[in-house]
DNA sequence: TGATAATAGGATATTATCATCCGATTAGCA
DNA sequence: TGCTAATCGGATGATAATATCCTATTATCA
């Protein structure tokens, strides 16, 4: 569902906002606790920073923490910079075929489905993930239905 | 959201359904039809043929068909031997903090809105992607749990 | 039976993503 | 001011996804 790089991001962030706030956390602690390597994690830390979620500090007691309050970045904020979530096209089949203008059955209901995606990384921010615990949200979970077994790649 | 390989191959099928039925299509036609490297999708195809979605035949007058009645074939059938939809892990993190043992606030709701994306593959048929025109049904797609709140960016 | 038309499929090239290396830069502190 | 701890960031390497090439195999038809 998320590249690697916008996962690493996800959980380098998700650390960070369970940190003292106002005090930032090198990079290396960050890599170490989460098994990220730690020049890619830097490298995507800083781009996060580029983006206004982070703030960054170089030099003795430098490191990384929150631009704002936990309850101000949204799960799309951390992803968008990596894997670009929104303007994803109209049509699962990209180019072909259905169009708004000339919809498949199904056209519909793809873009529900799609636009709830988007919806939740949209509303979801990052105190949300922080809080543990059973959410409050009732697990409603459709059935699966059958499965075959493929063949493997 | 779909990776180029399994986009191929949806949009070949669909070309495919739209095919008199019985009668086999050349790699060569669709590969042109829908600008899609040929021996590319050649390949593509074939491993469709192992899993038993398609049939294909060599030879003169030999190309590629459906295996069976498009109301048959769910997108789920056409793109999972290529991106594996199914078996994915519980939580966006990855490995990380948040498991089914101790979730996140967040959790719930993720796992809801990736079932939907799943009962979509799973309960889409190739036939409905084949019919035109505004959709009778939009296939019931339950509520995803509401997010917690809103923040404007 | 030979010519031709098609898929089958291994080997290989190309490209994008993921990851590492290492020097440059910056800030704090003695 | 110089030492040290940290990010910055360009260059490069490794790996996986995407695409191409070429030959083998198989089926049809004259």
């Amino acid at each position: 569902m998320l590249s690697q790089t916008a996962e690493y991001a996800l959980r380098a962030v998700v650390l960070l906002a369970e940190q003292m706030p106002g005090t930032p956390a090198r990079v290396g602690e960050l890599a170490e606790a989460l098994d990220i390597p730690q020049n890619y994690l830097s490298k995507t830390l800083h781009l996060l920073a580029l983006t206004g979620v982070l703030r960054s500090a170089r030099g003795k007691g430098g490191g990384f923490m929150l631009a704002r309050p936990a309850s101000d970045i949204t799960l799309f904020d951390i992803v968008d910079p990596f894997d670009r979530l929104g303007a994803r096209p109209a049509c699962l089949m990209g180019q072909g075929e259905c169009s708004e203008a000339q919809a498949c059955a199904a056209h519909a209901t793809w873009i529900a489905v799609s636009q709830q995606v988007q919806a939740f990384f949209l509303h979801t921010t990052l105190a949300d993930l922080a809080k543990k615990g059973r959410a409050a949200i009732p697990r409603r979970v459709p059935r699966a239905g059958r499965t075959k077994k493929m063949v493997p790649r």
